[in-house]
DNA sequence: GTCTATATGGTGATAGAC
DNA sequence: GTCTATCACCATATAGAC
């Protein structure tokens, strides 16, 4: 598997292929796979659809180039989850509400092909969850609790990208960790 | 609003028309938004295009109907989990686990819909998850706590419907809850 | 490297036969 | 009550101009 490496492009076409990718996750977030069209994500990268048809030469290529997008951010933020000064649980379940950054972003714009049964997006998500779990589980080292936190992670992030965010559910969420004695 | 009432159909076409409702769950399941199109549910649903057309209008009122089905499946799910001799969080948790029910099925089919920016599925999915935790903080007289355990149901779910179960989760959770003193 | 055609097939919806 | 035929539109993808 050829990684993404952003500071090796072989040409200044970096930023185009970038902003097609930010475009088509922007698409996935907000409308679903269907609203994802090759036409919606070259108008909202301001390129044409011949344009994007250079940089990627087809709906799948363009999957795939997020989905590595994705494996180096993702790697980045266990780092950031092992190194974080509140430790691992407050950092994860921070991050687990929708701040809005492109983590967040490429994270949902791949459940939503996941869930248009792509078994790449699939194996993705699954793979990203193992880092996060490795950490807490490691962090913990208790598997039920590390496996509980996860979940109270994906809940956050299903309840954001469903539209049915609650204002309060951080602070909810902290004040049972505390008595879990884990934060 | 006008409530769907399974047993007073005005003629004998409630059959057909469950089963193109069934039909159209069951590819948003698999498939999601955009498998689900007019002609799948017919060919899955054993009619023609035409067919369907006769119930529902549009795709739209496909929609429509569906979310009908699932309030009415929603209000009994809410008498069952106040009656559960298990109690009403055992029972959350454990019917977050996709069982393949006919209520799973509703729930996720609204869940693609929603992603899919449609108002109406996530307005429903707002309001089931409203009666559920109405039950879970009642019984629990325990906003935080029962805030959590909801989101560890939305992440059950989740996991579930992205094809990232884990077959230990229940048993996990079912823990952690035990140290909380709530099984 | 980006753009304009254009081919091909799918998708929602209508009209009307049976 | 269900079906066939048909329409206008939108999607992905190709070929090739600039």
């Amino acid at each position: 598997m050829t990684s993404y490496t952003p500071g090796m492009a072989s040409s200044d076409d970096r930023s185009t292929r970038d902003r097609l990718l930010d475009a088509f996750e922007q698409l996935l977030v907000d409308g679903g796979g269907r609203a994802a069209t090759l036409d919606a994500v070259a108008a909202a990268a301001g390129v044409s659809k011949g344009g994007l048809l250079y940089h990627f030469h087809s709906k799948d290529e363009l999957v795939e180039g997020m989905l590595e997008r994705l494996y180096d951010q993702a790697d980045a933020d266990v780092a950031l989850m092992r190194a974080a000064p509140e430790g691992p649980v407050d950092f994860y379940i921070e991050t687990s509400v929708d701040s809005g950054s492109a983590f967040d972003r490429a994270l949902i714009a791949a459940s939503r092909v996941a869930q248009e049964n792509d078994s790449r997006a699939a194996a993705a998500l699954a793979k990203v969850r193992d880092g996060w779990f490795e950490v807490l589980a490691e962090h913990l080292g208790d598997d039920p609790l590390a496996r509980t936190i996860q979940l109270i992670g994906d809940g956050l992030y299903f309840d954001d990208s469903t539209g049915l965010r609650d204002p309060d559910a951080l602070a909810h969420v902290r004040e049972v960790l505390r008595r879990l004695d884990v934060l």
